[in-house]
DNA sequence: GGGAATAAGATAC
DNA sequence: TTCCAGTATCTTATTCCC
């Protein structure tokens, strides 16, 4: 039984959770994830169906072989205990306001909320649900914000009462601790369900708060036995065989750490598998359909086999700091916030005392906006290409860095090579095609403890190394110019010194410009130059010394325009090959540089109807005409904006790619990832489980 | 082929 | 009224260089 479930109408809290997320992005967004799921779930059925007789024999041997493998490294020696606080962040307030004691409460605010207490859960409140959709299940909820300092100090204690137990005891969050407590139960000559209720009770006396225990041969099996009793509550697994396979064989798998709702889902509609016992009874199958990894997992679970050694001391791998806020493309914004972040992210690397040279800038962009003055053109629908997607851009320094300076010295070169974020077009009245930003993020990791804050020289080669100097065919990241940074963003990118660089085949990207990219239109839009300017621009950009660079560009360009020609899309690089009419144009538009009927392909036929989708406009609507053109340029657009992204991922590949189909580039071709269609994998979903248990 | 770097996707709390 | 977080970790896939 789900901890404070009872009583919940699950009817109502689905249909109000439904009615009030219905229509969103975030609920589109689910809708398209689960659709792909249904897909891959589809794909695996059809695997499954292509199985002989004799595969299945073969994989059948295969799965029982490695399940006496795996049952010979069963260990009952240990007792593990596992140590959950009872709704901590909930109890913590109530602790320190009892006022709220007995009303539903939840800690967080209207977009999120991160614990509910048993009161509140009984309207269906849970964590990790936005606030709005609580208040709606739950009118008289009480929102109390996070205080994350009260929870560590209250973490605190806890732990010192773990450390009477286990010296080295397993904190796995603030609120859950995995304890090895063979030995406290040898030395005291107590049994583990006494340990369990002697440090339940040590607990609430030190801090007030409840807890759940579980206790088991191992950390897998333990995680699932605190969940029991909850709450203030304890579950006991003896050290034998027989027990944990009777435990274990009725237990929904849903209920093992490592298997989500994915999974589960997978498992259950593609074989059939509910439980850990139907789990081991199709070994053979899932040791044809998954990869070995996996296949293991899931038989290790099915036998209840889990991790009973202590860990050596796991260092950080890396330390992160993200934000969201509501959507924009206002880059003057999207510069503080990132700053900020760099703030943050430098104050927790202080307080770690460390220092790494690998910095990942993580942007959520929110999906295609569609908005128009006209109402001659809301009679098209288009519908929302991507709802919400997550793209990541890293870069390895050759040295350390901590310093918030650094840290957004090197994120804003990230971020400055992302944007502008939108594709945007912009006629006098309509606004087409719009990526907007929802969050940013910036992680650092390749950490070096033994040096912090000092200089280092790592052993391993880094991408600076191969860099020829001279070579200004590849565009560094320490040369604002070469990014085309204008000189508002100067005071973010003082202090060039340090050696930045991009791998080569992104390089080529700002070796030879992609007259779609939107970067350019970024140069024309954000420096307000004149056409010469931005000729002049070109130049500091392109290879001077390089002659071959010089032929690809004009190989690629010339390539370009004839493809751009064939697909009747208009050509915003012709502008520096182009008739004095369009180059005036943009000087006075500073915008406009799509505009053009005929380079979509649309033709006015009779003088009033639209060759492309048939509606009628008289010549006098000019302006009308202009953006109905336009719009039909931003969907061709991104037509081609959203079938490079499906092959390739940034825009810098998207950019190469290009290149490549035009100078008849030897590229090896890419396998097709399982976004694309390809099998699914879900090794990962377990690693974790397999680590911690 | 191996190692390193990069990007994307997924899980858990 | 509000309209779905933040942090950490891991795997897979790809590309490049040695």
């Amino acid at each position: 039984m789900f901890l404070g479930m009872e009583g919940v109408d699950k009817e109502k809290v689905q249909r109000i959770v439904y009615e009030t997320s219905k229509g969103s992005k975030y609920f589109e967004n689910e809708e398209k994830k689960e659709a792909l799921l249904r897909q891959k779930i589809e794909n695996m059925r059809a695997q499954r169906a292509k199985l002989s007789a004799a595969d299945l024999s073969h994989y059948q041997t295969l799965a029982d072989r490695r399940i006496l493998e795996l049952e010979a490294t069963r260990d009952l020696s240990r007792i593990w205990l596992h140590v959950d606080m009872d709704a901590f962040y909930a109890a913590v307030e109530t602790l320190s306001n009892p006022s709220l004691k007995g009303k539903p409460m939840a800690v967080g605010g209207m977009s999120m909320i991160s614990t509910a207490n048993y009161e509140a859960r009984r309207f269906g409140v849970r964590a990790a649900m936005p606030g709005f959709i609580a208040r709606k299940l739950c009118p008289e909820l009480i929102f109390v914000p996070i205080d994350f300092k009260k929870y560590t100090h209250y973490s605190e204690l806890t732990r010192k009462v773990f450390e009477k137990y286990d010296p080295n005891f397993m904190a796995a969050s603030l609120d859950e601790a995995y304890l090895d407590i063979t030995e406290v139960c040898k030395e005291r000559g107590m049994s583990c369900g006494e340990i369990a209720e002697e440090l339940r009770k040590c607990i609430n006396e030190e801090t007030g708060l409840t807890c759940s225990a579980g206790v088991a041969p191992n950390r897998l099996l333990a995680k699932v036995c605190s969940d029991i009793n909850k709450p203030n509550g304890q579950f006991v697994l003896i050290n034998d065989r027989m027990a944990v396979m009777t435990f274990i064989s009725s237990l929904p798998i849903r209920k093992i750490g490592g298997i989500g709702k994915v999974t589960e889902h997978i498992l259950r509609d593609a074989f059939g598998i509910s439980t850990c016992e139907e789990m081991l009874q199709k070994g053979g199958l899932l040791c044809a359909l998954f990869s070995h990894s996996t296949a293991d997992f899931f038989l290790s679970v099915s036998l209840g086999i889990g991790k009973t050694d202590t860990p050596q001391v796991r260092s950080r791998k890396s330390i992160s700091s993200e934000r969201t806020f509501s959507a924009t493309d206002d880059e003057t914004l999207l510069y503080q916030k990132l700053a900020d972040i760099a703030e943050m992210l430098c104050a927790d690397m202080k307080k770690g005392g460390l220092c790494g040279r690998t910095l990942t800038l993580k942007l959520k962009t929110a999906s295609f906006e569609f908005l128009a003055s006209l109402h001659l053109l809301l009679a098209f629908h288009f519908p929302a290409e991507d709802v919400i997607k997550v793209r990541s851009r890293a870069v390895t320094l050759e040295k350390y860095i901590c310093s918030s300076e650094d840290i957004l010295k090197y994120a804003s070169k990230l971020l400055k090579a992302e944007l502008p974020i939108s594709l945007r077009l912009m006629g006098k009245n309509s606004h087409y095609g719009l990526y907007s930003l929802l969050s940013e993020g910036l992680r650092l990791s390749h950490f070096n403890e033994d040096n912090i804050g000092a200089p280092s020289d790592p052993t391993q080669k880094t991408l600076n190394n191969f860099i020829v100097p001279g070579d200004l065919s590849r565009k560094n990241l320490d040369d604002p110019k070469s990014l085309g940074l204008d000189i508002n963003d100067q005071h973010l990118m003082n202090n060039m010194e340090g050696s930045f660089s991009i791998e080569s085949h992104e390089l080529q990207h700002y070796g030879i410009r992609d007259p779609l990219d939107s970067n350019n239109l970024q140069d024309l839009n954000v420096h307000h130059c004149t056409y010469t300017d931005s000729v002049e621009a070109e130049k500091i950009h392109e290879p001077s010394s390089n002659k071959i660079a010089d032929k690809v560009i004009t190989k690629d360009m010339a390539g370009e325009v004839s493809q751009r020609k064939e697909s009747g899309l208009s050509l915003p690089g012709q502008l520096e090959w182009g008739s004095p009419d369009r180059m005036n144009r943009v000087i006075m538009d500073n915008e406009a540089v799509f505009s053009s009927e005929q380079k979509d392909g649309l033709v006015w036929v009779d003088d009033y109807k639209c060759s492309l989708c048939g509606i009628e406009m008289p010549p006098y609507f000019d302006e009308e005409r202009q953006e109905h053109s336009d719009f039909h340029l931003a969907e061709r657009l991104q037509k081609d904006e959203s079938r490079m992204d499906s092959r390739t991922s940034t825009p810098r590949q998207r950019s190469v790619q290009k290149d490549h189909i035009s100078s008849q580039s030897k590229r090896k071709k890419r396998k097709p990832s399982p976004k694309e269609g390809g099998h699914l994998s879900i090794d990962m979903f377990f690693a974790r489980s397999n680590q911690n248990f």
